[in-house]
DNA sequence: GAAATACTGTGGCAGTTTGTCGCAGCATCT
DNA sequence: AGATGCTGCGACAAACTGCCACAGTATTTC
């Protein structure tokens, strides 16, 4: 309510040395930041500051990335959020960008691709019209994400679902950062 | 400017033995629709008939999936567009969103999968949305085939465009009786 | 608000599937 | 003819999957 301070970016992780690291590499850019490792605390901020980006993790500990960014738009139209994950996924991407997320990013990120996510872009679709089919391990991913939201991030009804052991389920949740 | 007749669908595919059997699939279900093979096409139709949905492709030959999506939009903002296909990627999907699709799909998806799509946040009329999700090996087994008809037959290319080793892609497909 | 269900993360183990070689027979292309 | 490239297959280790069980945490239900 007060808006005293502004700030530039909020970076919402809960990998702490990640956001630190992120930080560092902003504020060294002449940017000020703040941390918020939860849902909650992120939410405070926007309160306590006057934020204009933000950057938020998909996989808070217990809380979602994506419902983050609907209550953060709620508060905060005009925020620009870009959401950036480790465990990326077309269903996540579509359903952050609904949200109202301006860009999505996959984790091993770095700083440029950042600060480039929240430029004016529609760039980046021409370069790669990339014409190759998805590997096997790449649409199964896709495919498991995507049943993996319709049931709201169950995993047991998603195993059903897709006729799966839930343990390999759970197995191949673990593993993926997923390559290409 | 006429809109004399009305459609369900519009769907919008370069490759004709897809779309046709989109067509009938929706047919089917007692959903009436026109094809358009590229993006000219498209934007005629939707000057000569009054359309609610479009499924359009990505890659449409020489024109872009997501410039059409655009122009769509300008033309008929209210229109609902789901886009499908076998070359997606996160960064097509982000553009996809925000180039006002209200969906995106990886393209071995079965029509109910489809309609599912456009049925989350518009509500569809008749629909119960009990689709079953295709199981990881249907989807597996399906766009194996596609990936191998594109190339011709050819076992080492497919199993080298899907990333998966040769040995285990001849053992695949050994294992299934061929048809269906 | 307490009991009944349901979901999740783990570990372990046996059975199956993959990744990797290697080799021999055809098919093409030069 | 010679050089490549594709195909089918055997074999074996490595990786993965299905299955059981258990304990801890959520969620539902009465």
């Amino acid at each position: 309510m007060s808006n005293q301070s502004a700030l530039d970016f909020l970076i919402v992780d809960d990998d702490p040395t990640f956001a630190a690291m992120l930080e560092r590499a902003l504020k060294r850019r002449q940017f000020s930041c703040a941390i918020a490792q939860n849902a909650h605390q992120a939410l405070q901020l926007v309160e306590r500051f006057s934020i204009t980006k933000a950057i938020v993790d998909l996989k808070l500990g217990n809380d979602s990335g994506l419902q983050l960014i609907r209550e953060l738009k709620i508060k905060l139209p005009e925020l620009q959020i870009v959401m950036l994950t480790g465990y990326s996924s077309i269903s996540t991407a579509v359903e952050a960008v609904k949200s109202g997320a301006i860009n999505y990013l996959c984790k091993p990120a770095d700083t440029d691709e950042i600060l480039a996510a929240f430029g004016q872009d529609s760039i980046s679709e021409l370069q790669e019209m990339n014409y190759t089919p998805l590997s096997v391990d790449r649409l199964e991913w896709e495919h498991i994400q995507k049943v993996l939201q319709e049931n709201n991030g169950n995993i047991s009804a998603t195993a059903r679902a897709l006729g799966m052991h839930r343990r390999t389920l759970q197995r191949k949740l673990q593993k993926r950062p997923v390559k290409q």
